[in-house]
RNA sequence: GGCCCCAUCGUCUAGUCAGGUCCAGGACGCCAGGUUUUCAUCCUGGAAACCGGGGUUCGAAUCCCCGUGGGGUCACCA
């Protein structure tokens, strides 16, 4: 008897809100959202607060917010307006939708395992079970809960709970319970009996544990469905065990291959730390090179692989090395310069393959509706997926590339607005599109776009000119690059309309009434502008820099190559 | 270490469930050419894989077993 059979198909994404939401995290709401979509079902957001010290509001609404920005609404939770969308709310009469604000549905339920006999109270304390817990490593045996409290009688539990001891309580696991699951990815999954302990499914301060929070809120929710990742693969026994001894039916599980990074190991939110923390070491650093971290906060967490700093503070050391700290949450690609629907697209590979194109041949690319018509769980794989940042840059280059010049450059500018604002107001409104045509084809993520028209936004005197370009382009040849250069300078001057196109076939004409090829002009003029060899196409170059700018440092260019 | 999962080019994968049409297809990357005023884009071509060993079968990338390798998980975190 499953949740699931011949009912609404009803899906969850449930992230607790410590942090931003990781990518990982993003897929599983995806194929979450997805499959709903497909079966013509709902797809719920639930909070899973239920750690108080870790818990935040801010994070919340971050995590609602990338996943709006993605694409991915929600039918039921947290209300959120976004634009002219807005996703959440409760239809069903199913919420509140944060674990927080469900505490008393969690009380009712853990009373009635406790008058059954099905938990119990205990009351190690949390040292007392990690003594228990090394003991037993050091012995090489696996740690179970001894069940010591169990040995008491019961009138003695009743009587240390209502003498307001401190204390948790735990699942009675029965004797000699297996479980087995039939998941829709992995197939039969069998654990044998004994493998489960009496796990904790309420915590000292009174808050549910995960474990008892997700499978009351999933049967109360009517979830049918559960994609999550494997790496729930080893808590399932427990959730079943429990929806057992609570009456609640089996939803249909899923568990989704895990998304691994270069080491081969589950992508992770630590990923940024380690990489900073790699180049601190290599670097010989052991005093925080940035302001506002203390040595003994530097010093911990330089020796300890899982602690982490705050992003800031990890954005200034990375900047400080002039390290490119890994993507892992979506607000890290995004203020990189990714596109959502590239991101949605890629993740989404990663573990399900789309069906083929109707002629046979196989499909890669495809937006959010396609993946809401095409999605099944019988679609994905059961192999982790190594996330591969270079495919995923090259598959964000071809959607700038899909793009014409207008839509790049709107694109472009709402960018800058969020993450540059010193770019876009030193470009301005009228270079933004020639400038947008220029870096278009030479940025894979919009981040990288500033770089590639750097020589239009600084200042003309602030130009370098490079030592080789200057012996190979100026000082060579036959006639040499500057003489060229001055004799262009003139032609120039007296172009009336400084547009790209204007500007390319004068110096065309020019080079062809010299009997130049397009590279002895093109180069000496690049040189004298840009202070290098490389730039965007010749038009473009000029007419981002303005003409004045132009015979300005041709001028320049021209008085400081030839002394040199 | 216990338990559990996985295994096709460097990477993501198609093919595996219904064994032959697969001397294994696509994509990213890589290499070589070409277009071009530089770079980039773009175009063409190329190298590149069924983890090993046993079975089953006329026939196995596909089914079974063992081994090896990788991963996940063993919290009063989720």
């Amino acid at each position: 008897m499953h949740a699931g059979s011949g009912k609404e198909v009803i899906t969850r994404f449930a992230p607790s809100p410590s942090g931003h939401l990781h990518i990982g995290g993003a897929r599983t709401a995806l194929f979450n959202w997805a499959f709903a979509r497909r079966m013509g079902g709902r797809f719920l957001l639930r909070i899973e607060d239920t750690d108080q010290a870790r818990s935040s509001e801010a994070s919340e609404r971050a995590i609602l917010h990338d996943l709006a920005w993605l694409g991915i609404g929600w039918d039921e939770g947290p209300e959120w307006r976004a634009g002219d969308a807005s996703f959440g709310g409760d239809p069903r009469g199913v919420g509140p939708f944060r674990q927080s604000e469900r505490l008393g549905m969690y009380r009712e339920h853990i009373d009635r395992l406790l008058e059954q006999g099905s938990a119990y109270a205990a009351f190690e304390s949390p040292e007392e079970l990690d003594a228990a817990r090394k003991a037993a490593i050091a012995r090489k045996e696996t740690y179970r809960y001894d069940r010591a409290a169990l040995e008491m009688p019961a009138e003695e539990r009743a009587a240390r709970v209502r003498a307001g001891e401190p204390h948790v309580v735990r699942l009675r696991v029965p004797e000699g319970a297996g479980v087995s699951v039939r998941d829709e990815v992995l197939g039969e999954v069998s654990f044998k009996p004994g493998e489960v302990d009496d796990f904790v499914l309420v915590k000292r301060d009174g808050y549910p544990t995960y474990h008892f929070a997700v499978v009351v809120d999933d049967a109360l929710m009517g979830v049918t469905h559960v994609l999550r990742g494997q790496e729930h693969l080893a808590n399932t026994p427990r959730h079943v065990l429990l929806q057992q001894a609570l009456g609640f039916a089996m939803p249909v599980y899923a568990h989704m291959p895990l998304i691994f990074n270069d080491k081969g190991a589950k992508m992770s939110k630590r990923e940024r730390d380690q990489t900073a923390r790699e180049a601190v070491k290599s670097a010989g650093i052991a005093s925080s090179p940035v302001g506002g971290i203390s040595d003994e906060v530097f010093g911990g967490w330089l020796a300890d692989k899982t602690r982490q700093l705050d992003s800031e503070a990890l954005e200034a050391i990375a900047g400080h090395l002039g390290l490119h700290l890994p993507e892992v949450s979506v607000e890290d690609f995004r203020s990189a310069g990714y596109f959502p629907e590239v991101i949605t697209n890629f993740i989404a590979l990663l573990g399900y393959t789309p069906s083929k194109h109707k002629d046979g041949g196989d499909r890669e690319k495809f937006d959010l509706e396609f993946l809401c018509r095409d999605f099944g769980i019988d679609r994905l794989g059961k192999s982790n997926a190594r996330f591969d940042r270079v495919k995923l840059a090259s598959f964000n280059a071809d959607a700038i590339g899909q793009l014409d010049d207008a839509a790049f450059a709107e694109r472009w500018g709402a960018w800058l607005a969020a993450y540059d604002p010193a770019t876009l107001e030193a470009l301005g409104a009228e270079r933004l599109v020639v400038g947008a045509r220029a870096v278009k084809p030479r940025c894979k993520v919009l981040s990288e776009a500033s770089a590639a028209i750097g020589f239009a936004l600084m200042r003309d005197d602030a130009v370098e000119f490079d030592e080789k370009a200057v012996g190979k382009v100026l000082a060579k040849g036959e006639p040499t690059g500057l003489s060229v250069l001055e004799e262009v300078r003139g032609v120039l001057a007296g172009v009336e309309s400084w547009e790209a196109g204007s500007i390319e076939a004068v110096c065309g004409a020019f080079a062809e009434s010299k009997g130049l090829g397009m590279g002895k002009v093109a180069q000496p003029l690049r040189v004298a502008v840009t202070g290098g060899t490389v730039s965007p196409g010749l038009g473009d170059t000029l007419a981002l820099v303005g003409k004045a700018s132009v015979l300005a440092r041709i001028d320049r260019c021209l008085r400081v190559c030839r002394v040199g």
